[in-house]
DNA sequence: TTGTAAGCGTTATCAG
DNA sequence: CTGATAACGCTTACAA
């Protein structure tokens, strides 16, 4: 014997077998749904398997089969800030969709000195997982171009600059923008600032181009000192805010790329004694649940980050089990975020009208 | 041949082998350390391994040895309210312990008509998983009763009420909230009121206990409409604001079992027109980001839950790793919380001041 | 110090 | 319709 086992308490397929007087191949077949088993049979099997508790070993399975039913999935390095909600919900979907569909959801993490690409490549090799999902895509991101080439299903969550040979879902982030811009256009809004984030992430590049394409299309110009990009935290929010309340020529709204950074900027503006929703209007991007229980509330483009990260999932799995098809078609899928409304954004008008009604200055 | 299989791209330890001249017996060997391999032989094999990118396929390992590295962790069911930043950073801290340790970590939801113990079991039995985390812990806990029961190591992050036999890492909420309402007492505070969560949850039951002793002890007392329960999110904390500024007799402070409901609550209060820090004072629980960027700064108690999540890791990994031990006996941590002081909370008095500032009304 | 071979629990081919 | 049996890739007791 090669090792001392607990054997006796493992409920394995020769133990079901021998139990049922068959040979462990019939009750394999029995069990996976072979057309070639007697009805009688299968019903026999199915019955002692549930009685005894039978699970067969995924392990096992896995080796005779050689396939892996696990997705894998790279925490982005931690950089200082922590997970953002976006991601965890979009973890949340993931897990809900794949457990839906049996498969597996691992995730790890990037060790410091190493890089992800370095952690993915890993656990293809050792074989744990069967497919990955990338989230935050960067414009050239080479997690991308490594899952190029291994041969492996995968689905990105957001585009990179090319994108025709793999498949991802990702908000039209550009759209999104110019829809947000038009909308304060609509509103009265000529001196539009914008807060936008890392211009390596693909999310915030494409928003950034909706937000110059719309504010040009309506002839708004961008004042210096209107744009700034980098912002990635609250707290990053705030600095910028307080450049921009020093320029001469204040702008009447604020562009931000993120609901994080929204609120830091509604906090920043209301700490500076500027009154958000009328002397100052904010528009974010998410649909996080906070936006809804701060004061102004915040309008913001929503994204439904749980079903994104369903979708995904269902892709990924879809890919992996018509892994045959020759001419390989990738799903590529284009969301629209949707504007929620509430009581951050409104006519630069109501500036005066508040003025008026504070009566004082 | 059972199936048409790609091994010409797989490097198995048996094509190492063949290329070195070696048997598989000596390979495996030379790789996994063992001492009775030549030096000059374990030398050869490393270097084809590196040279030929040769990876040991964990799932034949796995079934090899009969051991399963890999730490589960089960996101708690959906109930409307999305992942909150606490356990996100658990899982992320979770994740880069394990990365570290070349443990994996399954994540799994559950499905809707499930419940979280069905999907452990069903994990545990099919060999998923050889270890579980557990998060969240309720004063009772059908999880951790369960996982009694099927030995198997797990470590919870947090306790229930009865916790002598099982691994934990916990926060001492009591002593936390103590603190929280000395502290406000120091500052000079007697009508404090308190917003509390679900008191299923054993985080806040003890936080809960904590403001009940302190005030007690303080010769304080809780006038009815003081204490809420139930109270999960921002926007309960907004409607539970409103009720308690409809007292007669207002609180001059208000106690937050977390910093999502303490923000609702600095929210609600702001729009309400009342000046959070002088006027009222409030102190969360989390040290959450978020706290620093908003206006005023939050007051709270801190949880380093990155770093929860790390040494729960390295817990539950050291529990597997020595569960030959005869007299298992179990870790069991208790961490402080630290209060972290910002501008939500002052003494009372500053109301007087603000208002002779203000001199307008 | 190395080779041999059994075994981990399952699936799948091929006879019967 | 069912039973043998090889194979998946690796580890390990034992023999050499």
């Amino acid at each position: 014997m090669p090792r001392v086992r607990k054997q006796n308490e493992t409920m394995s397929i020769a133990r079901l077998a021998k139990h049922l007087g068959l040979s462990e191949g019939t009750v394999s077949r029995a069990l996976n749904n072979y057309p070639d088993i007697a009805e009688k049979t299968v019903a026999r099997v199915r019955k002692a398997a549930d009685e005894l508790g039978y699970r067969p070993s995924t392990t096992a399975r896995r080796l005779a089969r050689g396939v892996v039913e696990t997705i894998g999935f790279v925490l982005p390095a931690r950089d200082g800030h922590q997970i953002d909600p976006f991601l965890a919900e979009i973890l949340d979907g993931l897990a809900t969709e794949l457990a839906l569909s049996d498969w597996d959801l691992l995730v790890s993490a990037v060790p410091d000195g190493h890089d992800e690409v370095e952690v993915m490549d890993r656990l293809i090799q050792s074989g744990k997982v069967g497919g990955f999902v990338v989230a935050r895509t960067k414009r050239h991101d080479p997690r991308i171009d490594f899952l190029r080439t291994s041969h492996i299903p995968f689905v990105a969550q957001g585009r990179t600059e090319n994108c025709d040979d793999y498949a991802w879902l990702d908000i039209d982030n550009e759209k999104a923008f110019v829809d947000a811009v038009n909308y304060l256009v609509g509103l009265g809004h000529r001196k539009i600032a914008y807060l936008g984030g890392d211009p390596e992430l693909n999310y915030a590049w494409q928003r950034r181009a909706g937000y110059l394409a719309a504010t040009k299309a309506n002839g708004c110009d961008i004042a210096p000192g209107y744009m700034h990009d980098g912002i990635t935290n609250e707290l990053a929010a705030r600095e910028a805010v307080l450049e921009i309340l020093k320029l001469p020529d204040h702008p009447t709204a604020i562009l931000c790329v993120t609901d994080a950074v929204a609120i830091g900027a509604i906090h920043a503006l209301a700490h500076a004694g500027i009154d958000v929703g009328s002397e100052m209007s904010v528009i974010g991007f998410d649909g996080l649940p906070m936006g809804e229980a701060i004061h102004p509330g915040l309008t913001t483009m929503s994204q439904a980050s749980y079903q994104i990260g369903r979708e995904v999932g269902r892709i990924v799995v879809a890919q992996a089990n018509k892994a045959n098809s020759p001419a390989s078609v990738f799903s590529q899928i284009l969301w629209e975020a949707s504007l929620t409304v509430r009581g951050s954004a409104n006519p630069p008008a109501l500036k005066l009208a508040a003025n008026a009604k504070g009566g004082i200055s």
